[in-house]
DNA sequence: CTGAAAGCGCTTACAG
DNA sequence: CTGAAAGCGCTTACAG
């Protein structure tokens, strides 16, 4: 059913050594023996075994593929799909696979992400990260395999990152918020556990401060990304006996069950300004549109693919990148007389 | 670095079958030769390579995944990124992880997904479907490979597939539609080539056609399933000196258009029933909020992933498994006396 | 209960 | 320009 390279061989009437190097594209065979032996390959749709190959030559040709944290959302986030896809792409120009592990048996409490680079002998990885990353990532990264991170500072030898300039998302909020008129500002963050949350949230407090707008503490929520917390969180606020009039939220989810909870609770949204964080879908579809902070999600899933690379093929140790983010101006933020 | 089973038995003063049986968990190991090489296997760290075991035993563990067709989209589609999601979680525990496989070099025009199977050695397949099918994918249905399809029929005699009962969704829109008054009702389907968007025409048909009611033919339209497509056959339809006041969209996205160009050109929304497909997070965002046909992807991923260990198990072949879709009732359609 | 040996399908010095 | 041989890291009859 499936040939070997020495089936092969015997067909064309050459020894094993000779197809092995016509595959390897070595230069020192025979034109006409070349051309009778891919004839013979062509034929019979011969294809090296992987397993076989990787073992001989150390190489794998693969690239793990980790969500690192506690993310019981992984593909479903579009977020992580989006950058993943742009990877793919370009990654799969060079000839690399994608393996995604699964977690759920190998590694139930997170551990291990490097034996398990290694057992598939995997030439990189791509790190993807969540919230409360697991301590092995550290193993994994300061380990002799490439890996890049996405919202994940990596600081190995082998290891770059790649992330939107987080703080950049803050000021643009802050910037346009405070332009439009609004002086006080609520935000409802991700888990704490969330870098990506904290920078926003450090960036938030210094914007506002330069702007010198104080920012009551107990206008600064953690939800954990997704809707509900959002609904969550803002109903809380609305229960203060000061209502924060404008709500900077660290995901469109959240700002969206944010929208939900005013509508729930009787107030009008449109004496309300909010700002998510993401661009997804839903972000322009909503009541009223969205006015969120898009991230460059294509731009980061290709620069990853070509970061990595780079790295792979020795080409050089590149640099962190941060990427712009882009301010989307929908109609949840109306202007304010002050 | 890196240490081998041979290094392991060394260290454990026993020969490197001893160890090999230890990691394969034979039972005839005295158990403290087997608790004195686990000790040191879990002292250093020790993990199999990959590609030694898998070309020593002739399985991979590893389950190839193909997105059929030419789809742009694909890991950007939600529809196929949920079902994979629920498929990985089941399968995971089984011990699988997955490769996903980057057709942008190897498989330019979309040839030979058997010869990369094979290459990689697969245990098994799952295959999901877009539109346009490569012929190739003929040859993996009809080989030895276990594979299941997604909104693909395989017939294979190691193939199954699953789908949802696309048939009942139109039945169940067609259904709604009447119910609710309406007696004209266009459809904008996906394209042409595929599979899926012919079946829900033709159940529209027969389901239309039993209620007595009668389509004219310049209301079934072809889109591609995505948001601008509909707005385009929308726009089509109200040029229409007849127009239909019941739209029924193969895609949220292709309804969403539909609502927009609605919208641009003067019309008044609620004049309108509109209902959609999947079901996608922002149908609910949407105004109006639009009813739709939700499929279960959680059940469809979960249900192919025990498939297909079922046949890579070879605990028997699985026939071919329809899941009920459901309807989503929001305000998009309103009662409309006749 | 344990080990020596052959083999999985390929690659790569090395010799000619 | 071509081939024989050793080796990659594991598994699995088989013998003892």
């Amino acid at each position: 059913m499936k040939l070997t390279i020495t089936e092969i061989a015997k067909l064309a009437g050459v020894s094993k050594s000779t197809v092995s190097k016509i595959i390897n594209n070595y230069d020192d065979i025979g034109p006409e023996t070349r051309g009778k032996v891919l004839k013979i390959m062509e034929e019979y749709g011969y294809r090296p075994t992987y397993s076989a190959q990787s073992l001989a030559k150390k190489v794998s040709n693969v690239i793990g593929v980790i969500y690192a944290g506690k993310i019981n959302s992984d593909l479903n986030h579009p977020f992580f799909t989006e950058v993943l896809n742009a990877f793919k792409k370009v990654i799969g120009v060079e000839g690399f696979d994608l393996l995604l592990f699964s977690n759920e048996r190998f590694n139930p409490n997170g551990e291990d992400y490097l034996a398990r680079c290694r057992h598939y002998n995997v030439d990189g990885c791509l790190i993807i990260a969540g919230s409360e990353i697991e301590p092995s990532i550290k193993k994994l990264d300061e380990s002799d395999i490439p890996c890049i991170g996405v919202d994940l500072e990596l600081v190995g030898g082998h290891s770059a990152y790649i992330m939107t300039d987080n703080e950049k998302i803050s000021s643009l909020v802050v910037d346009y918020l405070y332009m439009q008129g609004h002086r006080e500002v609520a935000f409802i963050g991700g888990l704490e556990s969330s870098s990506i949350s904290e920078i926003r949230l450090a960036a938030f407090e210094r914007e506002m401060a330069s702007y010198g707008l104080t920012i009551k503490p107990e206008w600064i929520k953690h939800g954990d990304f997704f809707e509900q917390s959002g609904y969550e969180k803002m109903t809380e606020l609305l229960k203060e006996k000061d209502i924060p009039r404008a709500i900077f939220a660290a995901s469109d989810l959240m700002a969206l069950g944010a929208i939900k909870a005013i509508k729930d609770h009787g107030y009008n949204v449109n004496e309300f300004a909010i700002v998510g964080c993401d661009d997804i879908l839903a972000a322009r579809y909503s009541d009223p549109p969205l006015t969120t902070v898009k991230q460059d999600k294509e731009k980061i899933g290709r620069m990853a693919a070509m970061m990595l690379k780079e790295m792979i093929k020795e080409q050089g140790k590149p640099r962190a990148v941060k990427v712009d983010p882009e301010l989307v101006i929908r109609s949840s933020v109306a202007f304010k007389k002050n």
